[in-house]
DNA sequence: GCGACCCATCGACGGATGTCAATACGTCTG
DNA sequence: CAGACGTATTGACATCCGTCGATGGGTCGC
């Protein structure tokens, strides 16, 4: 394999990279992923990326061995962070991948699994 | 917009969604989202796909408002995470993303910016 | 060799996070 | 209405995380 060429330095000075993404975007992005970065919560959007009808939260509960009001702080968690949004009917709450997700989130979604 | 058909519920009874991803994958896929979950090493990462030649972390030093200590430990979790490799040249340590990055992981980098 | 330079590691500290038990709230059934 | 059911919220607790100062180790120039 060819080596790798390392540029050259001086002692002393430092360049500096150009940041190429706003602040402000790279904030939200990170913000996003910490929502992501939670094995429960990434199974979660998973599940609700292959599911094609809003899915009940009580097979959530079902599903992982956590208790329920954890499944629920996941899911606020979730849809705090702007990925998922919910629907309740009688009793039972519904959840779903949002519709609007920004591009670059809707990109990072699709990547997983 | 047209309403979201809600599947019928019946009390009591909670079907269990079908975890089409293996729980080990999961667990590797949150370590690195959890990596990249940080403005700091989010940008790190975004820089260094932008780069075409291994960044001196001296310069992510003067990019970034940190100290020197808190850039290192960033790199280190990039590095632990398998997302980043470093080499040394006399004083400096150049780092760049990992060519041999699992598909997903690839495609999920890919996705941000 | 000595000092300057670059980098990694360690220890500490405040804040965030995941989890659970307890509780409160809304909704349906009988 | 009364009780059962599904869910969200609160409070508590242990753990993890980001940051910094201090320190140590390696490398170059003088």
């Amino acid at each position: 394999m060819a080596a790798v060429e390392l540029p050259e330095r001086t002692r002393g000075t430092c360049c500096v990279p150009k940041r190429r993404v706003r602040a402000e975007k790279i904030a939200d992005l990170a913000e996003v992923l910490k929502a992501l970065a939670d094995p429960t919560r990434l199974e979660m959007v998973t599940i609700l990326r292959a599911a094609k009808d809003p899915v009940c939260i009580c097979d959530f509960t079902a599903t992982f061995d956590l208790q329920q009001p954890t499944v629920s702080h996941h899911m606020a968690k979730l849809r705090a962070a702007g990925i998922v949004e919910s629907t309740k009917r009688g009793i039972w709450s519904f959840y779903s991948l949002r519709t609007d997700l920004p591009a670059s989130v809707r990109r990072v979604i699709d990547a997983l699994s």
